[in-house]
DNA sequence: ATCCGTTC
């Protein structure tokens, strides 16, 4: 009796892991199959019973087998987690966070599953339950995990550290009674590092002390790159500020140059590299994203790459080739929108860079933070230790220049009235967002192409959301009915829907957040696109990661311009509608832009008047100060 | 699942 219990458990754990997706090289079908096979335990894991299974080729079977065998101390996690009735997905984390030995962390301290952020509290309670007879809510080990799990909260929300009061709330919330004992412990045990009032976790501590010191060092060890004469040789047609930018990076490791759209930041960089070639010194051009790096290249004529490239990152594993030991080969680098850069990928950065190189970081700290946590760029000038050259001249003002005026209010937090006369702006009111959507393809179809003869070609929807009446995916059906209604015979597209590219491609010629039209069907499984440079072949393999993209995300469109932008800001959004997300969707706009919102007026002032919801809290500002 | 980058 007891046996069969125990395995029919078995049999349950077994099924659980094989279906969980843990096991290397094993899908959702080929483990039905398995399954349906009566392969029910990890004994039955042998190449004989598995190359007997139809669609399974001796060759595979092998493989299975030794995915399984190196697996097996993802296994015995993952077989706890699923008798303790919580995700088996979180065996991964915790053998990434823990190594091989994580099975026995666990048996001794269940609550390490919430402390490496593989559980959530009401689950790594749960957990353990099952593991110690009598838990108490007071448990030490919990009061730990529970600061650590804290401070990830805050990391994903773009914190690099928070402040310990802060952290005591998140403990009091849940109902952990000796909140200051509990962070004490944690500190003591160098869980977390403590700050004169704040808290963070070692990695993010790390990062931003060694940003602190590595700038600090570039600065140090940099000499002059050139006497001002050579400067003015490559001066010609630059404004006075685009001058003073190349003078400060000429002499200082570390400069910065900022500006909004249109104010020459990337013409500036363009002199930066005719200088640096009349000199002879080597130079490198970089970005965090692929699609900014390429159009650093077409811009300047000089190859760039992604900071990941750059760096040799390592697969996903956060390591990097280059560091330290194997700097970089460069006397100039140039970072361009250096406003996605987090810390960590700012440390690695920092740390490649031999002493003696000078340092260019370009972009703009009005648009969107960075996804990982940090605030560098915006902390980087707020320190006042390396010179900042803002540009505000805009170049770009052959119109009424309307859209540049409203995007330098919103970037001080203002929402001026928008005078209408010559329909550069226009902002239209709905009550909910299924008028908003109405509105818009009214707008993209109709108003806009007759009004102000621009072709619906030229005009790109923005919204904050993908779901919802007004989000991406609502508005592109609704768009692709008016604008190129069809089957969709490849892959759902059909010749003249646009697309947006939601991964990079390089080799194949298009970067993630490109967005085209597609020019041709290549059989039944392939497209041409052009995505601005002529129509470029997207194989099979690719199609997965194109979308329809007349209407596209705020998030997605940041450094893509065009001639007329559709901004939609629904009410669906929240609290995302704050000043970073409308300054960067408004700013996207060459020509014409038309805000199309729900709700009242009070609604866009307010959300421009807001930074951000929750501001980010970091320590590279201070740091940077103290270490000069 | 409010949004989002990086690689082989």
């Amino acid at each position: 009796m007891s046996n069969d219990l125990e395995d029919a458990s078995q049999v349950n754990v077994f099924s659980a892991f094989a279906l969980s997706g843990l096991w290397p090289g094993l899908g959702k079908t080929a483990a039905q199959s398995l399954l349906n096979a009566h392969i029910n335990s990890p004994d039955d894991v042998t190449v004989k019973n598995l190359k007997a299974i139809a669609g399974i080729s001796p060759k595979r079977a092998e493989r299975l087998v030794v995915s399984f065998q190196e697996s097996q101390p993802l296994y015995r996690v993952a077989e706890e987690l699923i008798i303790a009735g919580c995700e088996p997905k979180a065996a991964a984390i915790a053998i990434n966070f823990f190594g091989s030995s994580a099975n026995t962390i666990i048996s001794e301290d269940p609550w390490s599953l919430l402390a490496c952020g593989a559980l959530d509290v009401a689950a790594a309670d749960r957990f353990a339950q099952y593991k110690i007879d009598d838990i108490t809510a007071d448990d030490s080990r919990r009061g730990k995990a529970l600061v650590q799990w804290a401070l990830r909260q805050g990391a994903k929300a773009g914190s690099t550290a928070l402040a310990t009061t802060t952290v005591g709330q998140a403990l009091e919330r849940n109902r952990f009674p000796n909140v200051g004992s509990a962070i004490n412990e944690a500190v003591e045990e160098g869980l977390v590092i403590d700050f004169d009032g704040f808290l963070a976790l070692e990695i993010f501590a790390f990062a931003e002390e060694s940003i602190a010191i590595g700038l600090a060092r570039l600065e140090e060890a940099a000499s002059k790159l050139c006497q001002p004469e050579a400067i003015e040789s490559v001066a010609d047609g630059l404004d006075p500020e685009q001058v003073a930018a190349i003078i400060q990076m000429a002499a200082h490791g570390v400069s910065i140059l900022t500006g909004g759209p249109g104010t020459g930041k990337s013409r500036t960089v363009r002199a930066i590299v005719e200088l640096c070639e009349q000199l002879d010194l080597e130079i490198a051009l970089a970005a965090p994203t692929g699609r900014a790096a390429k159009r650093l290249e077409e811009l300047t004529g000089l190859a760039a790459v992604t900071l990941h490239r750059l760096l040799g990152a390592q697969g996903t594993t956060g390591t990097f080739a280059r560091g330290e030991s194997w700097p970089l080969d460069v006397q100039v680098l140039v970072v361009d929108e250096a406003s996605m850069i987090d810390v960590e990928l700012a440390a690695a950065l920092v740390s490649a860079i031999p002493d003696g190189a000078h340092l260019l970081f370009v972009g703009d700290p009005a648009q969107l933070p960075s996804i990982g946590p940090g605030q560098f760029l915006k902390d980087l000038i707020d320190s006042d230790a390396f010179p900042v050259t803002e540009l505000l001249t805009l170049h770009r003002q052959e119109h009424g220049g309307a859209i540049a005026r409203l995007a330098t209010a919103v970037r001080r937090g203002e929402f001026p009235a928008v005078s209408n006369e010559d329909k550069e702006v226009v902002v239209v009111a709905t009550v909910n967002s299924d008028e908003c959507a109405h509105r818009v393809v009214q707008l993209v179809t109709d108003s806009i192409p007759r009004a102000l003869s621009i072709s619906p070609s030229d005009i790109q929807v923005l919204t904050p959301i993908h779901r919802g009446r007004a989000g991406t995916a609502a508005l592109n059906e609704a768009l692709k009915a008016v604008l190129n209604p069809g089957s969709g015979e490849v892959f759902g597209y059909d010749i003249g829907d646009r697309v947006v590219a939601t991964a990079n491609h390089l080799d194949d010629g298009f970067a993630n957040g490109e967005v085209g039209a597609v020019t041709s069907l290549e059989g039944r499984n392939a497209l041409r696109v052009d995505f601005g440079q002529g129509p470029c072949l997207v194989p099979t393999k690719d199609l997965i990661d194109l979308k329809h993209g007349w209407a596209v995300t705020i998030h997605r469109s940041q450094g893509s311009e065009w001639p007329a932008v559709v901004v939609v800001l629904p009410s669906e959004a929240g609290t995302m509608l704050n000043r970073p997300l409308i300054y960067t969707a408004l700013t996207r706009a060459q020509r014409h832009l038309s805000i199309v919102y729900a709700g009242n007026p009070g609604v866009i002032a307010n959300a421009i008047a807001s930074l951000t919801e929750r501001p980010r809290s970091s320590r590279l500002c201070q740091l940077v100060k103290e270490t000069r």
